[in-house]
DNA sequence: AAAAGATGTGGTAGCGCTACCACAAATGGC
DNA sequence: GCCATTTGTGGTAGCGCTACCACATCTTTT
C-alpha cells in the first residue's frame, strides 16, 4: 500500500536513489560526497557516476536537520543601504558563492535590540558561522554569540576583546590620520562633522579630538554632530550649522564621504574656496571622492577585503584550522586630493 | 539504552515537549501553530501557555523538510552595493521582517547564465516565493520560474508578459519624458550617456530616442555608451568623449545618477555652465541630486515601494488570494531642478 | 603468529516536523 | 430518531539525510 516514494517531495532524486543505482550503501554515498577521501576511489567514481547521471543534488533541509548545522552563514549588519556595509556583503557573498554555504542577511538598522533580536533568530538555524559588524553588542547579544558554537567573526574594527575573530581597522587611528593630515597641511580651525553617531563614528571623532588636542587646536564648538541618518543633503545642512556656530572655520573632518560630499556642494553654493578657504577631508573614499571637484581627500576603507577576509578566516575555522591571529587588521589609507591641496 | 533525546539537538524544547506539557498530541500542537483557527479556543489556549513557558521555537529546517516548502523568499539582483537594488532589497527586507520569511539573496552580477545558475539553486530549498529583478530572463530561466510552484514577482519594470506577476515601471517612459523635459526646456543637441547597458537602461535610451526622432532632433553621434560599470568616474569621462565627438552639446540624459554626477563635476572642471550651456538630468533620483549644486534634474522612482509591493503580492498569493491585477506599475517622476532651469 | 590498530562499508535509528488518514464527537437535515 | 455531514483531534508514517555503532577486511606492531 505504500506508495512507492516521492509521495510529497517533487520526485527529485534521493540519496538512496543514487545509492541503489550505484550498488552501495546510503551513508557511503553520504561520505563520497561530504568526505571524499574517506570512501575508495572505486566506489566513489562509481557513486559520481551515478550522481551525474541521475541529477543528484543533496536537499539543503534534510543536510540542516540530520547534522543539526544548517549550511548558512549568518551575516548582521546595521544597514542594507549604506555603500560601505553593502561592500562588505559583496565581499562575504563573493567568498562564499563557491561554497555551498548560503548568506542569511540580517539589518540591525543600528539598533542594538534588533541585533538581539535577530540573533536569537539566527540561531534557530544553527548557522555555519556569524558575521557581524562591529564590537559594540549588547550584553545579551555577546553571549548569544559566545554560545551559538560556531564562529564568530566581528567586523569593521579592531579591539582588544573579540567574541572569537576580529577583522577590521581602527576608526580612532583613521580619525587622527585625517585630522592630522589636515593640521599638517596648515588648517587651524577644523571642525568635525558627523550625522548617525554610531559607535564606529564616535570612535573617529575621539581620533580628531585626540589630534586637535595634542595640537593644542580643540575647541569644543567645532563639533557638529546629529543622531539623524547620513546624507548628502544633510552634509549641507551641517556645513551651515558649523559655519553659523564658528565662521571661523577653515577646515571639516567629516564623518564619511556622504557628508563630504555635501560639504563640498555647499562650498560651492556659499562660493566658499575648496582648498583655499576651507580644507575638507572625508571618510571610506567612495569612488566619487575622486571624481568630484575639486577631488576630496578621504580616508580609503578596505570593505570589500574585510569581507573576504573574514570569511577566509570562518571557513579556517570550520574546516578546523582556526587561525592562530585571530584579530586581523587591514588598516586604512589617507588619500591627498585637491580638497586639502593648499 | 536509548538515550531520552536530544543525542545531537542542542536540547531546545521539540513540539513533543510542547504536546506532552499542553496535553495533546503533536499534531495538534502543529495546527494550533499554523492554522490556529482549525483547533478550539481552549487546546489552543492551553498550547500557547506550554510553548510559552518552555520557550518552543519551530525548527525551519524540520519544517521545511516535512513540508517540502522553506519559508523562504528567494530574492535575485544584478548588484548588492548598486543603490537602486539595494533599496529594493531593503524594501523586501522590511515587508518581510514581521513574517516567518527569511531572505535568500542571490547577486546575478547582470548576467543571464549566472541567473540561471542561481535559479537552479534556489529552486532546491523550494522557497515560497521568488523575487527577480528585470523581465530579461533566459528561455531557461524563464521555465524555472514557471515550474517552480511557488509565485514569482518580477521587479523594476513593467511588460506585457509576466512569467506571474510583475511590479515596476517603464524605463521608456522614463527616458522619454526625460528627454523631451531638455528638449521642452530648449535644448537642442542633447546626448544620451549611458554605463552599463543592461536591458533596462537600453529601454531608457529608447525612450530617449524615440523622444528625440519625435522632435526631428535624433543624431546617433549624440550617444555615448560603454559597457563598463557605472561610477561617477566613468560620468566624467563619457562626458569628455562625448564633447570630443560633439562639441555642440547642449544637454545630457545620463543613465542613472552616478553618471549625471559624473558630468557634473567635469563641467565644473571644463568651466561649462550648467544649466546655461549645458543641461543635465539623471535617473532614479538619489539624495545627492537634490544636494548636489546646482540640483539636478532627474526621474524619481520608487525602489523602496517596488519591493514592498512586490512581496504584498507575493504572500497575497501564498495566501491563496492572487491579486487580480497582476502588473502593477508604480510610476516615476521628474523632479526638475536647476541644472536644467534655464 | 597473535594482538592491536587502521580502514572501509553498511545498517539502524533517529533529526523535528507535517501529510495523510482514521475516528470520535458534535451538528444538521428530514 | 436515524443517517449524512462537519468539526476537532490523534496516530502513523514518512520527508532526505547523517550520527552512531557494528563489523568485516586489511595493515601494523610485538
Amino acid at each position: 500500500m505504500t506508495r512507492p516514494r516521492s509521495r510529497r517531495g517533487g520526485g527529485r532524486p534521493t540519496i538512496a536513489d543514487v545509492a541503489r543505482k550505484a550498488g552501495v550503501g546510503a551513508i557511503t554515498v553520504s561520505r563520497a560526497l561530504r568526505e571524499p577521501g574517506r570512501v575508495s576511489e572505486d566506489l566513489r567514481r562509481q557513486i559520481q557516476a551515478a550522481v551525474d547521471e541521475l541529477g543528484y543534488v543533496p536537499d539543503p533541509n534534510a543536510r540542516a536537520l540530520a547534522s543539526a548545522r544548517a549550511e548558512v552563514f549568518g551575516v548582521l549588519v546595521p544597514s542594507l543601504t549604506n555603500n560601505v556595509f553593502a561592500e562588505v556583503v559583496r565581499g562575504i557573498y563573493d567568498s562564499l558563492s563557491d561554497s555551498p554555504f548560503r548568506i542569511q542577511l540580517g539589518n540591525t538598522h543600528y539598533s542594538g535590540l534588533e541585533e538581539e533580536r535577530l540573533l536569537q533568530v539566527f540561531a534557530l538555524q544553527r548557522p555555519a558561522a556569524l558575521i557581524v559588524a562591529g564590537i559594540d553588542q549588547t550584553p545579551l547579544s555577546r553571549k548569544l554569540l559566545e554560545t551559538t558554537g560556531c564562529p564568530v567573526v566581528q567586523v569593521m574594527e579592531t579591539g582588544p576583546d573579540p567574541v572569537d575573530m576580529l577583522v577590521g581597522f581602527s576608526h580612532f587611528d583613521g580619525g587622527r590620520t585625517a585630522t592630522e593630515h589636515l593640521i599638517e597641511t596648515g588648517y587651524r580651525r577644523i571642525g568635525f562633522i558627523g550625522a548617525r553617531m554610531d559607535p564606529r563614528s564616535q570612535r573617529r571623532l575621539a581620533g580628531y579630538r585626540a589630534a586637535m588636542q595634542a595640537a593644542g587646536l580643540f575647541d569644543p564648538r567645532l563639533i557638529t554632530t546629529t543622531p539623524l541618518l547620513s546624507s548628502v543633503t544633510l552634509g549641507r545642512e551641517l556645513l551651515r550649522d558649523a559655519l553659523a556656530k564658528m565662521p571661523s572655520l577653515d577646515g571639516v573632518f567629516c564623518n564619511n564621504d556622504d557628508i563630504a560630499l555635501g560639504v563640498l556642494f555647499e562650498c560651492h553654493r556659499a562660493a566658499i574656496a575648496v582648498p583655499e578657504t576651507i580644507g575638507i577631508v572625508g571618510f571610506n573614499d567612495l569612488d566619487m571622492m575622486q571624481a568630484a571637484f575639486p577631488s576630496v581627500t578621504s580616508v580609503r576603507t578596505h570593505r570589500y577585503e574585510i569581507g573576504r577576509q573574514a570569511v577566509a578566516m570562518a571557513l579556517a575555522a570550520i574546516a578546523g584550522q582556526r587561525p592562530q591571529q585571530r584579530v586581523v587588521d587591514l588598516g586604512f589609507e589617507l588619500i591627498r586630493r585637491e580638497s586639502t591641496a593648499r
